[in-house]
DNA sequence: TTTCTAATTTTCAATAGTTGCTAATTAGCA
DNA sequence: TGCTAATTAGCAACTATTGAAAATTAGAAA
């Protein structure tokens, strides 16, 4: 996603108003390559502007999503997980500590078994277990 | 997932019991490629066997996924899909009706900028429309 | 066949994640 | 400075799923 700065415009462009609330969001999705839940995003920016409510930060998360800043990306844990990184890339999963990384492959695959579908996209999820944790399983 | 019968078999093995609504979500899944969800099923069972209820369609399906006999997945259409197909393999998403197909490829990805993770898994979902949705959109 | 018991079913409450609604507030143009 | 449409907060509602508990039942044993 943009900076925080060249979203204010981009909001106002799109007759969209730049409130503190919408402000702190964009600071803190900037490069924030934790891959949040809206929850976890909530949490933090709580701390900064107390009484923020958890609506506003979905509907803001949802802005950011349809105008092509964020992504929103589903990995399976539950909660929908939000992605500054709008470049081609996919994700891989700790089964362990539930970390989510951002990884790349050189082309995705061509499918088989099915004609005549048009892809317009392929997402690839890998499980497994971070470095950190492959580190301490092998501690035991 | 093996057929009724051995399900029967196999479910009785476990120590499990096998009940009519048992044997009845045995049959709807059985060569099922429509990657049913739990309620969609559950609308199956209900026609033949009123009364039964969602709670046990939800328990049996996880009962067969814990024995391996089916998998459940998660295309990002908000709830879980279940599939017989345990084979490795991938999954085909249309925008446009939302069918779920089974699609494989001869390898999945090498995936890059991420180094010490250690992959078990890999699932791949592509997007796009299906053959007939395609068809349609072409004569308009 | 009857008995017994653990597994299962049903029902209903509860939970998590997310969205809809509305009154009050506010950004930012005129 | 005023105005108005956008936004916010708060809360209800909704969807998908699981937990709990009482009633029922499969199926092994007598």
């Amino acid at each position: 996603m943009r900076s925080p700065e060249e979203l204010t415009i981009a909001f106002r462009e799109a007759g969209l108003k730049v409130t503190p609330q919408h402000q702190l969001l964009f600071r803190l999705l900037h490069n924030n390559c934790a891959h949040p839940t809206a929850d976890a995003l909530y949490s933090v920016a709580t701390e900064q502007m107390p009484g923020i409510s958890l609506r506003t930060v979905y509907q803001t998360l949802n802005d950011l999503t349809s105008m092509g800043e964020i992504q929103s990306i589903d990995v399976g844990t539950g909660s929908s997980r939000f992605d500054p990184n709008v470049s081609d890339h996919h994700h891989a999963v700790c089964d362990e500590c539930g970390a989510v990384h951002d990884v790349y492959v050189n082309q995705a695959p061509e499918m088989r078994g099915l004609n005549g579908f048009a892809v317009a996209d392929a997402r690839i999820v890998y499980r497994g277990l971070c470095a950190t944790c492959s580190e301490l399983a092998q501690h035991r």
